[in-house]
DNA sequence: AAAGATACCTACCGAACGGTACATAAATAT
DNA sequence: ATATTTATGTACCGTTCGGTAGGTATCTTT
């Protein structure tokens, strides 16, 4: 899939998963309408046509970008949506964005929430897909805390709703904190005291052992 | 101040503090790069010679509309640090973020953070500013809670700095809820839990009276 | 070696951007 | 009445935006 080995015409000059990280880069520093086709051209070593013959047009290529976000930066999701314990997994995802949004190798803050907050009116489609992309994770998070629920991991009267919501606040938050220059360990106290709630709202029927100060 | 009665020359046909209004309010939908010259001027009702006359231009304009929104849509937050407990003043905070921040009579989410979150270079200086206004913001309730310290309001052990990141980490993460589409009563479910997180990080030591659970 | 396919590069497109010159209109001052 | 001052409205400025036409270079196929 990567390689572009033995196709006919004249090969490529440039790598394209290598020019998408790049593009994927400039997204997240500067957003989908802040970032400028040269922003791109520049970042990627190539020029307009080769992108646009590569990846159709700068929305496609955000769409791209986006999609490897999702198996790279903000990786930490889906495996802790898979921790055996609802706890378990609220320690991974708010430890992983604590990390995550400030990691020094990369641009601070989230891109799913960064990309396309508030935009023109010719850039909606791009923020309303992103909204719809954070209310997707946010669902998943629920289905998975009614699973905990069910499996007798979670108060039988929490309310995994607003548990997601309130899960999902503390990541975007960070992620917030993180583009304002907060540092990961900050984020990681914070993370802590959210922790504590989440405990404290999950688990006060079932009192599980281990956790809570 | 406001009125321009009894001055020479020909009388402005439109009122100043009106078409600000009128300016914040597309702004926080737009945010500063998302807003265009024309976004503005029809919304304000005048042209852009007259806007540019009485605001200076597009980022003095974003300037006032910023002041505007700390006095107004967000007059929750000083008055907040005025209340007489720490646990008080998270209380105000919290609920006054999850009903301000979807109030149905207003854009969703906070303009300080959509404002100009991700931006192409030349509204750094705009990125900028929002990101210190935000971080003064935290520096404030730091200093309240330090003082709520003192008066043994708050545990002695308790992380002042950390806990100021984590009050703020609500407001911004429920003002992206808000944005995403969560609703009040949602937004105020996140801030029950929250508080009680709040409730159980600074008050371990002096285990006040009311609140938590 | 010729033909066909694909990528690269320069140079350009119309539209929208933020901002302004300049003439006209409406008020006060003398 | 006339001069002065300020606001309005139109029409324009140079720049940048996202996107593309068309010629040239480099590969495979036959």
């Amino acid at each position: 899939m990567t390689g572009n080995a033995n196709t006919i015409g004249r090969p490529r000059a440039f790598d394209v998963d290598k020019a998408l990280q790049k593009a994927l880069e400039v997204f997240w520093e500067k957003g989908y309408e802040g970032t400028s086709l040269p922003d791109l051209t520049e970042a990627m070593g190539i020029n307009k046509p080769s992108l646009y013959a590569a990846f159709g047009n700068k929305e496609q290529l955000f769409l791209k970008a986006i999609e490897l976000y999702e198996n790279r930066p903000c990786g930490f999701f889906q495996p802790a949506l898979l921790q055996p314990t609802a706890y378990q997994m609220a320690e991974h995802l708010l430890f992983g964005a604590a990390i995550s949004s400030s990691d020094p190798s990369n641009p601070k803050g989230c891109l799913m929430v960064q990309g396309a907050l508030s935009c023109s009116d010719s850039a909606n489609s791009v923020k309303q897909m992103l909204i719809e992309k954070r209310r997707s994770g946010e669902l998943q998070l629920q289905q998975r805390l009614e699973k905990a629920q069910a499996e007798g991991d979670l108060a039988a009267d929490a309310d995994c709703a607003a548990l997601a919501c309130f899960l999902v606040v503390q990541l975007h938050g960070m992620s917030i904190q993180a583009a304002s220059g907060a540092t990961a360990e900050r984020l990681q106290q914070v993370a802590v005291i959210a922790l504590k709630a989440f405990a404290k709202a999950a688990l006060q029927q079932t009192a599980t052992a281990d956790s809570a100060n």
